[in-house]
RNA sequence: GGCGACAUAGCCAAGCGGUAAGGCACGGGUCUGCAACACCCUGAUCACCAGUUCAAAUCUGGUUGUCGCCUCCA
């Protein structure tokens, strides 16, 4: 298994700290709006690599934490004349909605920033005592200048960054870089009591805080969208290493983002599409498979077009298993082993399946994957008739089926018993056929797609689907 | 200014030194009463220039263009 670390910038051998296991830390949202498609990417991204790691017998440790308190937050709770929580915990329920609509599976923690403060405090602690940090006026800074691997991460050093600073630069700080562990409260906000006064927490200290908690000082995999690198992961890295003198994270991940017309999405900017909006049009298997579709490391456009054609193209896949399963139940299949030519076909059904299995191992490449499922599904279509033997039908589909579970991609139909009255009617039609009353034949099945049903005649007989 | 990424057929997208995967769309055909599904056929020398090499989309240098980070952001 090789990935991609940002931090060398080289594709490298996986090797965890424990056998078969795997801890895994990515950056959750911050909760005050909907999510858009841009914070997909990440959470189907790293939802697969997760469940590629399962399938391959891994025990992964999985943790999403919730950012519920910021000044995000706090803007919308008065805007909204609600309380911070409200707006926290109204939008981590969307979230694990919209989560679901993608298929992605709740991690192993979802650890809430609010409900770790005194481990922050801790920390935070620590890296007082450690040198690492200076109080002033109720708040804590991190020295940057402390800490000598500092930009290690995002390959940039202090020095040119003071000189781009583009921040007006606080004369309370030691050093323009230094960034805020504690700040104190303000007047409305929500606050915790601290040894530096009321206040509460900065972003960065929350994820070294609960990487650590949940998952020990070392992690394996630390994951989030590329924007994250700096100063986020930056200073998560100096806080988390200055405090246990030990390296924090071995492999950090980072996806591309997803553009607009060739810019990037984002809250701030407002040209962004919600998952909640792209669901009422569209299954959020597509976006799952519009998505995995390009490597996580590439930059990714979105538009209406594009989801389409993702649409379509997963539509392939499904029909093809539909075929599959329709064969199964009315094939009138043979029910003795397998012939020469069958094995055969199953032989290159596995070399399919380890063209997807080299393709996930190379950095999770789930293009290239999804091409040996596409080169899978064509074997199927070809090959797959009520002639062949059931054992061979079922090797095909399984394994299909089972690909693309590991994508979290769902192929099962979705209705396994054909309502009485669908049924009814595609006897009459079939009868109404029989006597070449075409017409009668067409108008039931106008019927029929008016209702969402579309009819397909195949050699094996009506099969049918929802639009 | 510093750091980084990218440029492959109409579109999306793999490729990581050995002679261009896969998908969508278009067109032609087979199947079908018609349709849908499916199948077959059809398409690129990889932004440009120079170099390294027996061999380059893949390596090096340069040019052009696009994007991102350096400020909350997936």
């Amino acid at each position: 298994m090789r990935i991609y670390n940002t931090l060398t910038q080289k594709k490298e051998e996986f090797i965890p700290f424990e056998k078969n296991k795997v801890r895994m830390y990515v950056c959750g949202p911050t909760v005050y709006n909907y999510i858009h498609i841009g914070n997909a990417r990440p959470a189907v991204f790293f939802d697969t690599v997760r469940r590629y790691f399962e399938y391959r017998g891994y025990e992964v440790n999985h943790v999403v934490n919730f950012t519920d308190v910021d000044d995000k937050i706090i803007n919308r709770a008065i805007q909204e004349g609600a309380s911070p929580k409200e707006i926290s915990e109204r939008y981590i329920k969307e979230f694990k909605e919209d989560m679901k609509a993608l298929n992605v599976m709740p991690a192993s923690h979802h650890p809430k920033a609010t409900e770790e403060i005194d481990s922050m405090i801790e920390m935070i602690r620590v890296l007082i005592d450690k040198g690492h940090a200076y109080v002033k006026n109720n708040t804590v800074y991190f020295k940057t200048r402390s800490f000598k691997e500092y930009g290690k991460l995002s390959k940039k050093n202090i020095d040119d960054l003071e000189a781009g600073a583009r921040i007006a630069v606080s004369e309370e700080k030691d050093d323009p870089m230094d960034f805020v562990l504690w700040k104190p409260k303000k007047e409305g906000e929500p606050y915790w009591p601290s040894p530096w006064g009321d206040g509460r927490p900065g972003w960065h200290i929350e994820c070294s805080v609960m990487s650590s908690k949940y998952l020990g000082e070392q992690i394996d995999i630390h994951g989030g969208g590329e924007d994250l690198i700096f100063p986020h992961h930056e200073n998560e890295i100096a806080q988390s290493e200055a405090a246990t003198g030990v390296e924090f994270a071995r492999y950090w991940m980072h996806n591309a983002y997803i553009n607009v017309d060739n810019k990037k999405m984002s809250k701030s900017e407002g040209n962004f599409f919600t998952v909640r909006d792209i669901c009422k049009e569209y299954h959020g298997q597509v976006i799952r498979f519009f998505i995995l579709n390009a490597h996580y490391r590439s930059p990714l456009n979105f538009s209406k077009d594009l989801v389409v054609a993702a649409k379509n193209s997963l539509e392939r896949i499904i029909t093809s298993v539909r075929q599959l399963d329709y064969l199964l139940k009315n094939g009138g299949l043979r029910e003795e082993g397998l012939s020469d030519s069958e094995n055969s076909i199953l032989h290159d059904a596995d070399t399919l399946e380890d063209k997807f299995n080299a393709a996930m191992e190379d950095d999770f490449n789930t293009a290239d994957a999804i091409a040996a499922i596409f080169e899978l599904v064509k074997l199927a279509n070809i090959n797959c008739k009520a002639e062949n033997s059931r054992t061979f039908i079922e090797a095909i589909r399984n394994k299909i089926v089972t690909l693309c579970e590991v994508l979290g991609i769902q192929t099962e139909s979705r209705e396994e018993i054909i309502p009485e009255e669908i049924e009814r009617l595609i006897e009459e039609r079939q009868a109404a056929r029989k006597n070449r009353d075409f017409a009668k034949a067409d108008q039931i099945r106008d019927m029929l797609l008016e209702k969402g049903i579309v009819l397909e005649d195949t050699r094996e007989g009506v099969r049918w689907r929802r639009r």
